[in-house]
RNA sequence: GCCCAGAUAGCUCAGUCGGUAGAGCAGAGGACUGAAAAUCCUCGUGUCGGUGGUUCGAUUCCGCCUCUGGGCA
């Protein structure tokens, strides 16, 4: 155990305090923070990421956020390998890397044997396929899929046209199917020493803040960001402007609806977002889960965490 | 005060010619290997306003009561 790199992960849904939490254990151990998060990589795109604020940083070093423009392509893959480089740093001079973040398969890109050597992705592959389906159905490529690759067309849902074209992509990519690079599907990493802190609270509280965060988004200036967005012909096929936060208040923009009608859908859709997050984070065992709304200050919260750590040996300090 | 209309899921409502009920939205659970804040799958949660009557059986028909709209005074 001596040897392997430390590596603090804390995992938890959108708007339960996953920011300040970090910082206030940063300070405390003396880690640095990577965040695993995929919409805050993007510049600009602030106030709908809840992107922390420079000085909110305390000093505390802070990775991965603001290293792409909006119209740049990112993918976990990028994701691992800065990361894996940032924990590697980190590491090195002594301190403790924090993963923090809500972007389950990023999270997973770091904390499972995923590779992602093999096939990039192909925008023309995938708007051809994007076309035939639209032509011909879904249930028409997810045939295609079935001939080529019948152990990935079992794991994957006929209507899910992504995945059915993500795996057509790998298969006409390397002749082989998608399946054959799966082996290893769900395999633990033993690089590192590792804790994991999943941050929850009580369904109802956590959409409370949710929906309150919203009407202060709107306050900042949400509506002014993305149109300073769209201005810099950022559009909204873009992944990025797929963000939830933004994509809702383009509609807006373009006049499909109220603007309150506008607020309603996003808080909906962050509601969503976090109970996906939940079901994401819920399956990985290693997590040890804390109940923020249970302690009385972020203070306590990451003193907690600091005697989980210690008392299970799960880092090297 | 009188006359109409309504009262069914968290919300908006449908329905049962009398056999304890179903849509949309909200919500819940799940999947996830290079778009992942994306993408996809599954699921109806109920004192049918209260009370008496008719009936083998009432959420449904009848009476009374309560509440909510609208109208007339």
């Amino acid at each position: 155990m001596g040897r392997k790199n430390n590596l603090l992960v804390i995992v938890g849904p959108t708007a339960v305090g996953k920011t300040a939490v970090s910082i206030d254990l940063a300070k405390k151990i003396d880690g640095e923070i990577i965040s695993a998060d995929s919409m805050q990589i993007y510049k600009h795109m602030d106030i709908g990421t809840a992107k922390i604020k420079k000085e909110e940083m305390e000093d505390i070093p802070h990775y991965l956020i603001d290293i792409v423009y909006p119209d740049e392509e990112f993918t976990v893959a990028n994701y691992k390998k800065y990361a894996e480089e940032h924990i590697n740093d980190i590491n090195e001079r002594g301190k403790i890397p924090i993963v923090v973040g809500g972007s389950g398969l990023y999270i997973n890109s770091l904390v499972y044997e995923l590779s992602f050597s093999r096939v990039k992705p192909n925008e023309e592959f995938r708007k051809r396929y994007e076309e035939i389906a639209n032509t011909y159905g879904n249930q028409y490529i997810y045939d295609e899929l079935s001939r080529v690759d019948p152990v990935a067309a079992k794991r994957i849902n006929p209507n899910d046209r992504k995945r059915i074209i993500r795996a057509l992509e790998i298969f006409y990519g390397t002749g082989k199917p998608m399946s054959k690079f799966n082996k290893d599907f769900r395999k633990e990493t033993d690089k590192y020493n590792l804790a994991m802190i999943g941050l929850t609270m009580d369904r109802a509280a956590l959409y409370k803040r949710i929906n309150n965060r919203v009407d202060i988004m709107v306050e900042e200036g949400l509506i002014e960001e993305v149109e300073k967005l769209l201005s810099k012909g950022y559009n909204k096929e873009l992944t990025s402007m797929q963000a939830i936060g933004y994509k809702e208040i383009i509609e807006y923009i373009e006049g499909n609806c109220s603007l309150e009608e506008a607020i309603e859908t996003l808080k909906r859709n962050t509601r969503r977002f976090a109970k996906r997050q939940l079901t994401w984070f819920r399956r990985e065992k290693r997590l040890y889960w804390i109940d923020v709304s249970k302690f009385e200050s972020i203070e306590d919260i990451s003193e907690h965490i600091i005697y989980h750590i210690k008392k299970n040996n799960k880092l090297n300090i």
